[in-house]
DNA sequence: CAAATATAGTTGCACGTGCAACTATATTAA
DNA sequence: TTAATATAGTTGCACGTGCAACTATATTTG
């Protein structure tokens, strides 16, 4: 049947449900950092936390790693720059490469930052058993690896 | 032990995990509309959605609905309207609401997108089992509850 | 070595987002 | 009934995003 065909269970399909959850968490961890007086934002946050793992990684590395444009990532950093949280450095042997690197004050705001993120994981995950945990990760993982994204963590 | 308590387990815990799919299917939901050749965004496809379900919602309960504010469906609702696939009348025995009808035009555009949608849920539970699926879901609703979002569907 | 090609990063443009201030209309209280 | 308050929607501002075109530098090819 043609209608049956064409019917889409929205409501029991897991992506609008991750994204709606993902919505919500956004918006309580924006609202966290705000509340925690930090000047920070999600999308800044991991970058200092991918520069504290590896500092001078370039833009093209870190756009790949924090799954970002590389035009975004520009911006991103500029204004992570105006804010001093970072500095970018040319490559000395090969002159179209710039380096990002964590300065103290970014340094600074990610060890602040850290106690905010504790507190939103816990709450994230209050009610959710160790096994449920892994399950979902695990789940999380077979979905990205369907989409060909083979996520490198640093 | 100060360093244990600072200690975040970033990439075993469920927030980031969640944050980095999304993101990728995201991007996949987007690029599967331009390759159907389909003048859509995910977001406006949501609104159509809801629309298809119930006409003539004014534009808070469709910012409530879609997890937006209002500022944020206003301006959605505009670039829709420029399209022709909604439109905005002023409610008559209340004139500070403006209800919101899909056009033919929008109606065409949301069915066109349906088996889009439906390929992208196949590519995303495609070696997931049902019930993982329904694990997950509730995993998802479990952690949603965990913010204070009664997330109501129409 | 000079020309063609590749790569790193930036910028213009269009999209989507939340907050706070604003306008217009409705409702409530004095 | 007028004044105070609440509500619906819009707008300015700042943030984040991808694509395509662009600049500058490197590398490859003829």
């Amino acid at each position: 049947m043609k209608s049956e065909e064409n019917f889409i269970d929205f409501e029991n399909s897991i992506g609008p449900w991750l994204g709606k959850t993902v919505k919500v968490l956004d918006f309580f961890a924006q609202e966290s950092f705000n509340n925690a007086n930090l000047d920070l934002t999600k999308e800044q946050m991991i970058v200092l936390k991918k520069l504290t793992f590896k500092d001078g990684l370039n833009q093209n590395e870190l756009a790949f790693l924090t799954l970002r444009n590389k035009s975004s990532l520009t911006r991103l950093l500029t204004k992570m720059e105006v804010k001093k949280y970072i500095t970018r450095e040319q490559d000395t042997s090969d002159k179209r490469i710039k380096r990002v690197f964590i300065t103290n004050k970014g340094k600074e705001v990610f060890l602040k930052s850290k106690p905010v993120i504790k507190g939103l994981i816990k709450r994230i995950e209050q009610n959710i058993s160790a096994t449920e945990k892994q399950e979902m990760i695990n789940i999380l993982k077979k979905i990205q690896s369907n989409f060909g994204s083979e996520i490198e963590h640093i």
